[in-house]
DNA sequence: GTCAAGAATGACAATGTTGTCATTTAGATG
DNA sequence: CATCTAAATGACAACATTGTCATTCTTGAC
């Protein structure tokens, strides 16, 4: 092991000195610098952690703590890749930072959290972040002395928090379709329980109001995919049987997620209805698997992850200083136009749907 | 901060035997133990990590390389999330042991590596794991004082390493499809340029020729799905349109992986071929997302990842033991045998695939 | 009671770094 | 050249812990 004496001793100077270049302090000489310098390469000299931390420096450690890597085992699209996005987010800012991540999983066990904050403070990490798999609320164990940002979730506690825009989202994604002519609605959202659904639904439902569609004109169903384990689908299915019966059938549908639009499209293609010429549709999440090989390739939202990611982790290194601002900052959605959303071909004056409404009667 | 002399202090002893019960040495009587016990408690006295680090005391920190969670973004299937898998065993690996995983991304530049384990290194890590994200070899700058384990990838250097074995998991599944009664196979691996299509076709060709197969009766055709970027499936419908046309039709064709089987399966239909009943498929990677959407299910074989990310921790953690087993461990794979692959009806006395050569002429 | 042996305990040095404060040096001014 | 000022540098303590070795205590045998 080279110690900072074996720097000094080469470099001819004191042991202080050599702190002060490594440490990038201004009050030395350039070519002091340069001969430190040059001992520090030659002997390929690093600091000792430990030494360091024991004067009181800060340990360039950033703690991130998910339930990502464990959780993307289980859920066959986003749940944990999502996360992931997350962690790639903030390892990328830590590192710009020089900051090292430390990334530990809850196993799924969410009692595990108290836990490993505990290991964190243990090796006297900076912050830490938490992620969680989906936008909700969450109860995270406080810490008198860790600084702690939460990333796709919030608490009650008035915790930094970073999440998703899904309001946004839908609400850009509906208008996405009415500025493509579109006046007959349709959305086929997640399932109620999820706090996503209700946001999203606000969107969805805000954008139609806005833009002056009658009542009659915008539908709304929950359709969940996530939550029953068995018969996963069966909501989806009588919710899109309820909208293909009604008498105004509309000319575009958006799907609480990705999967849904997916598994709707037999249904959609056993009622004879084109995709995307007789109908549009929408989904959610940007899962590249199935939006680039869907024929035609799906229209969907993606969640700024990567971004949520970045964010939280740029608020955790800024939370030293004082100058805080709002404690839940929200990332907003972007929309990932492919073909499944088309442009209306004549101007809406209902023909449109009447003829729709003749064809799919079959 | 509450020091060892704090706890020595109250507890009436040197700050020597305090350090004795923290660590658990055997000659301190069960009075005096029990008396700096309920001093730790009552301080909340917690070792501090850098005093101890500098006394050449193990970290508790294991590192993992990983282009993961970088590489996740980009590609549509499983490139990144298999790596993630295999941080989620060595993760709960390193966990069970005490050890906390600190993970660091090459951000997908090769180059970062030896920056990141000079990082991991300045942390006094006992260990490194390097996860590639897909079988291959890798060139690892060595390290003098850290222990490497490669995950999912090896070096010509004998670096102790763990692999998935390609090789058995194809054999694994025409064994399947041969038990099944198939006697005509087709083969369309992945782009020859990757080290898993060699190994998983001598897996495949190895099964054949020990079933006694004529060798007009198995064939090979190479179609990457990932390799090129425009035309990406071009190849693979090449390879299948080559295999449909053939004299002798198979009654199985496996692809190098789930989405080239997801591909195939609209020209399938087109050439008015059902599945199972007249051809059965197998994918590779167990893509759940596909899999299980996939109309029939897909059989299909995974690849050992947790197991992988499993025992590289295990092999990193008893490196400090010298008894050293075999450098490259590989991992069998399983089969995860759904719908699409389908026992033949009847033996295989050849009309079987006579009817359906005819039935595709169409 | 004495002694030996071994167990229990403590004093002190050493670890690699940075903070404090003293000392030296360089440069400017008269 | 003398003097002053500020910058540059260095000596040394302090940080919290463990290793080494010396000292003290306990136990049991004689």
């Amino acid at each position: 092991m080279v110690s900072i004496v074996d720097v000094a001793r080469l470099a001819d100077v004191s042991i202080k000195t050599v702190s002060r270049v490594v440490n990038g302090e201004k009050s030395v000489r350039d070519v002091t610098r340069e001969r430190v310098r040059r001992a520090i390469d030659e002997l390929n000299y690093q600091p000792h952690r430990g030494a360091r931390l024991m004067r009181g420096r800060n340990s360039g450690l950033i703690g991130m703590i998910t339930g990502a890597i464990t959780a993307s085992g289980h859920s066959p699209n986003e749940s944990g890749l999502s996360a992931i996005h997350i962690v790639r987010g903030a390892q990328q800012v830590c590192r710009a930072a020089g900051k090292t991540l430390m990334i530990a999983d809850t196993m799924d066990a969410q009692n595990e959290v108290g836990s490993l904050l505990r290991t964190f403070e243990g090796h006297s990490v900076e912050g830490v972040i938490y992620a969680a798999d989906y936008h909700r609320q969450v109860v995270f164990p406080l810490s008198r002395s860790t600084p702690v940002v939460l990333a796709n979730c919030f608490d009650s506690a008035g915790t930094p928090a970073v999440v998703p825009d899904d309001y946004l989202g839908q609400r850009l994604a509906t208008e996405l379709l009415l500025e493509q002519g579109h006046r007959q609605l349709a959305m086929i959202g997640l399932h109620d329980e999820v706090l996503a659904a209700h946001l999203r639904r606000s969107g969805y439902l805000d954008a139609c109001r806005a833009w002056g569609l009658p009542y009659e004109s915008f539908r709304y169903h929950a359709g969940s995919v996530e939550q029953h384990e068995s018969d996963a689908f069966a909501p989806l299915s009588e919710a899109l049987r309820s909208v293909l019966d009604s008498d105004e059938l509309p000319t575009a549908i958006m799907f609480g997620n990705d999967l849904m639009a997916m598994r709707a499209r037999p249904q959609l293609a056993a009622a004879g209805i084109d995709v995307p010429e007789q109908m549009s549709i929408v989904g959610f999440d940007n899962d590249i698997g199935i939006c680039e090989n869907l024929q035609p390739s799906l229209t969907t939202v993606t969640l700024p992850y990567l971004e949520i990611g970045c964010h939280a982790a740029e608020k955790l290194l800024q939370m030293s200083q004082p100058e805080q601002g709002v404690a839940i900052e929200r990332v907003p959605c972007r929309i990932v136009a492919r073909d499944s959303a088309f442009p209306i071909p004549r101007p809406p004056d209902n023909v449109n749907s009447r003829d729709l409404t003749t064809m799919t009667a079959t």
